[in-house]
DNA sequence: CGATTCGTGTTACAGGATTCACAAACGGGC
DNA sequence: GCCCGTTTGTGAATCCTGTAACACGAATCG
């Protein structure tokens, strides 16, 4: 498959591309070269060009790439045409907040479910969500087919959820525990840590 | 400066570091191999004494490392030894989240004030902070010695916010919209953006 | 219609980062 | 005090990423 001779770096970058284009064309352009993406995205345009060679030729000499054109290569590269079902594991302050976030939906990703440990958040309602127990994880999973696992739950508790949500079919996880857990080969995580954001900021802070 | 010569990969793996050692601490372990290390972050112990090492000479041939020692150099490179004081811009749905989040404090990250545009939040108390006026912003950060702003406002504010954050005198920008803004050189910025980080995943999704 | 300009895709190169391999150092046992 | 297993710190070698250069196609202009 092609995924696999792909650098992962360049796979990062993509969903950049897909915000500056979507922009881009927002603002009513429909034809944009690599240098004014480049200016755009603060990147060389030859780093620009060369990741978009690893998937094909969207760009015509002379003129520059088509916007709309090139956007739809682009999310089918990155499989964003279709809609991403997800479920949300831990109902805390966190777990609501990103319930209720809006910034998911918009883009495709779509929160059908909420499992919580704590059975006095089973049964409540958060955000027009039902709180189902973690024994019902691996039916719903099925039954709703859910790819991306997130978990907002405690440190310590991330691990063995992470490894329920797997085994229970999940493809992906998008980690919000600030640890660094393991998946098994041929599962994606992604982790969200604000804290090692900030950690590795006051590096440069310190004494400039 | 030593900061000019170190990579930023290596600095942004020191924090994962320093997790996984007081991991360890709390555990009662008082001494580890790059080996046993290395199991825990899934890293290979070569880059673990090679990221080490352009910091100084932490180790002991034969045993590895006290923890509390390296754990406390750590802290010292990276300035994690002092509070940073930090301001968050724009109390909505994610701000409010922000300010609420518990995770911040224990590593010594306080938000000492919020801000927003909107004059219908000015005055209110978000999580026991009172929300000022942006107009205040620069005196704010002054008088209280605020070196870090946080970012939660809509992506279209994003960029003007944290040019008045800039100019107001903070030094590191923590970034949650969904937007990859400029920062001037001699500022650090880092990026927390969900969305980005499903984006790449479902590359690996979409047909696995 | 030929010349010129522009910007792509690609190949070659340079600079970084990661891994390897090994000498030097440490601690424990005897 | 000496040996032995262990593990560090560090050049050297390998791998990877980003940048620069260039040949070619496409559009434009006189």
């Amino acid at each position: 498959m092609q995924s696999m001779d792909v650098p992962e770096v360049v796979v990062l970058r993509l969903p950049l591309y897909v915000r500056a284009l979507t922009q881009l064309q927002m603002g009513g352009t429909e034809v944009v070269s690599s240098q004014q993406l480049g200016v755009h995205l603060q990147m060389t345009p030859a780093q620009i060009r060369k990741d978009l060679s690893y998937f094909g030729r969207f760009g015509k000499q002379g003129r520059g790439y088509n916007i709309q054109f090139l956007l739809k290569e682009l999310r089918d590269i990155l499989g964003l045409t279709k809609e991403w079902r997800a479920c949300l594991v831990g109902v805390g302050r966190l777990g609501r907040a990103i319930i209720n976030y809006t910034g998911f939906a918009p883009e495709g990703f779509t929160i059908v479910a909420a499992f919580d440990s704590n059975d006095d958040q089973v049964g409540t309602d958060v955000g027009g969500i039902q709180v189902l127990p973690m024994g019902d994880l691996a039916k719903v999973i099925a039954k709703r087919d859910v790819t991306i696992g997130i978990v907002a739950v405690p440190a310590v508790q991330a691990q063995p959820v992470i490894d329920i949500l797997v085994k229970g079919g999940v493809k992906g996880i998008l980690n919000y525990a600030p640890v660094a857990p393991q998946v098994p080969l041929g599962s994606v995580m992604r982790n969200i840590d604000p804290v090692l954001s900030l950690q590795s900021m006051t590096f440069y802070l310190k004494d400039g």
